[in-house]
DNA sequence: GGGCCCGCAGGG
DNA sequence: CCCTGCGGGCCC
């Protein structure tokens, strides 16, 4: 069967399955349009001049965090806090509207440790003060945010399910509802390359089959039973993105649930099995705001 | 566009 | 120390 076939076969199945789970009452009527101020490179992101990096902050809701410049996300990339103290106990103080205890990393200087995050991510549910919506520029970003720690890595796993996913478009035959998607687990692939030929690689094509002993499958499939809330973030990635991918960078979604797991045969080349889980996002949550479509509406 | 090489987070 | 991992910058 042809790659488009066997895509478009997957694309039915995963979206019949989406279907099953009833989320429409999840979906509002109306669909924000993503805030673009600008098409601004994120391409240019090495801009000469640093006092230009201002102007190059995108839109979207991180806007409302940037009146204050402690806002652990943009920290890296505001020249105004290079070299500055950053005073995390008058952030706490603030006023968090959470009654859980969190683990928080000591005072630092901004740029010159290497942790410069504010709160442990390694917790169930929404980091404080990071609001549904915000947006940052690279999954490193993301990490010293708490969102989602690792940098290359989709899934971060904890002893009671995963803690965050990333959604980069790294898989041709998952759906994206916005509100429900399915997403592929991790490993089967060979990153190091030959003995004569290494390569240290830090993502590869699928040579082997997924399974649920990865510990990142695992957690997913343990998220399944604890319905621990996941924090997801969506990237810009992906050949087919769908209309509630960022345009540029990657966008706090909110938590979401993991309401299935299972094996199925992979969109790739040699049909090697992968893990695949089913999403459904937490009602409550702010709408999730929907790109111009440019590639597939 | 592709190839290469690298830092980092997290865990064993 | 070792390993993995849907990044990302740079060079061609």
């Amino acid at each position: 069967m042809s790659y488009a076939k066997e895509r478009e076969q997957n694309i039915a199945r995963n979206k019949a399955l989406l279907d099953g789970l009833g989320i429409a009452p999840l979906k509002p009527k109306i669909e924000p349009k993503e805030n673009l101020r600008k098409k601004v490179a994120a391409k240019k992101r090495k801009s000469p001049s640093p006092e230009s990096d201002e102007l190059e902050e995108p839109p979207k809701k991180a806007s409302r965090l940037a009146d204050d410049s402690n806002e652990p996300g943009r920290a890296r990339r505001s020249s105004r806090l290079a070299g500055k103290t950053v005073d995390y106990k008058q952030e706490q103080d603030r006023g968090v509207p959470e009654l859980i205890t969190i683990k928080r990393v000591q005072k630092v200087k901004v740029g010159q440790l290497k942790s410069k995050r504010t709160y442990d991510p390694h917790r169930y549910g929404h980091i404080p003060d990071v609001e549904v919506g915000t947006w940052w520029a690279t999954r490193e970003d993301c990490s010293t945010a708490s969102v989602h720690a690792p940098w290359v890595s989709g899934i971060a796993p904890g002893p009671n399910g995963a803690y965050s996913i990333a959604l980069s478009g790294g898989y041709d035959d998952d759906v994206d509802d916005g509100y429900a998607f399915t997403f592929t687990g991790s490993g089967g692939r060979d990153l190091k390359g030959t003995k004569t030929a290494p390569k240290n690689l830090r993502t590869a094509p699928q040579s082997s089959d997924q399974t649920f002993e990865d510990r990142n499958n695992a957690a997913l499939q343990k998220s399944v039973d604890t319905q621990k809330p996941v924090r997801v973030i969506r990237g810009f990635k992906g050949k087919a993105r769908s209309k509630y991918a960022p345009s540029e960078g990657y966008r706090y979604d909110g938590l979401y649930l993991v309401k299935k797991a299972w094996i199925a045969k992979g969109l790739n080349k040699g049909g090697f099995l992968v893990c695949k889980f089913a999403f459904v996002r937490m009602p409550g949550q702010e709408a999730i705001p929907v790109n111009d479509g440019g590639d597939d509406e």
